[in-house]
DNA sequence: ACATTAAGTGATT
DNA sequence: AATCACTTAATGT
């Protein structure tokens, strides 16, 4: 598989400065890949179009894919890899809200774009990723003009929409137990592994808590035998 | 062996 | 649940 690199600027790629592809050529790794991993993407002729103008990208962990206020040129569909959805507040208290992975895009992308809006987020490349991104006018236009497409962006909305309430009320009432489990949860899954290599103080910054916090809760959590803690290291059981 | 970093604990607010 | 102060444990040089 040919995956072209993009330039990149102090290890940061940014979806807003990136620039277009110019070819008309259908590219056969991108229409392999939307078959195998975006089959909801029904319509040939839709396939074709995203292996026409979507840029195949490899993005390695702790980049950042798009940063508060930016512009969005490219809509990301995530191949392989998982990205990591941030808000900040002014103080620079960061507050994890969920992860993208293979298969899945980014919503929050869909209405900076079609509203040509700044983003509200901050994405970063929590694994290893393969996205191809697809310029704006197109992800507008498609709307219309396909049916699976709109289904697509459709169906992301709602995804989204769920986890965010879910994530409201357990911020709301602090239920801070019920997001850490959350969490490891998510991040277990999206990793695909049982074993979390990462420190307390950084999932205690991903939930916007203390470092002690978090190390009691996950104590807790050992003695109940949902857990295996081990420095850098968290097995779920 | 020593320094550094991660994690555990109790007290206080 | 946050912060502080301190201890203990693991790991790197």
């Amino acid at each position: 598989m040919i995956i072209r690199e993009a330039k990149i600027n102090n290890s940061i790629k940014r979806l807003d400065i990136m620039q277009n592809k110019l070819s008309t050529d259908i590219n056969p790794d991108i229409l392999k890949i939307i078959q195998a991993h975006f089959s909801n993407l029904e319509e040939l002729e839709l396939q074709e179009e995203i292996a026409i103008h979507g840029q195949l990208l490899q993005l390695k962990h702790g980049e950042t894919l798009m940063d508060y206020g930016g512009f969005i040129k490219l809509v990301p569909l995530v191949v392989k890899g998982v990205i990591k959805i941030i808000r900040e507040d002014e103080n620079g208290n960061e507050i994890f809200l969920y992860f993208i992975q293979g298969g899945e895009s980014c919503t929050m992308s869909f209405s900076c774009c079609i509203q040509n809006k700044r983003s509200e987020i901050r994405a970063e490349v929590e694994d290893d990723a393969i996205i191809i991104g697809i310029p704006v006018q197109h992800v507008d236009a498609w709307m219309s003009k396909y049916q699976s497409w709109k289904n697509f962006i459709m169906s992301s909305y709602d995804a989204r929409i769920n986890e965010l309430i879910y994530a409201i009320d357990s911020i709301a009432f602090s239920k801070m137990d019920e997001r850490l489990i959350n969490y490891l949860e998510d991040k277990s899954h999206a990793l695909d592994t049982k074993t979390i290599h990462t420190t307390h103080q950084n999932i205690a910054h991903d939930l916007n808590a203390s470092r002690e916090a978090v190390s009691r809760l996950l104590k807790k959590l050992e003695k109940e035998g949902t857990v295996k803690l081990g420095r850098n290291k968290i097995e779920l059981l």
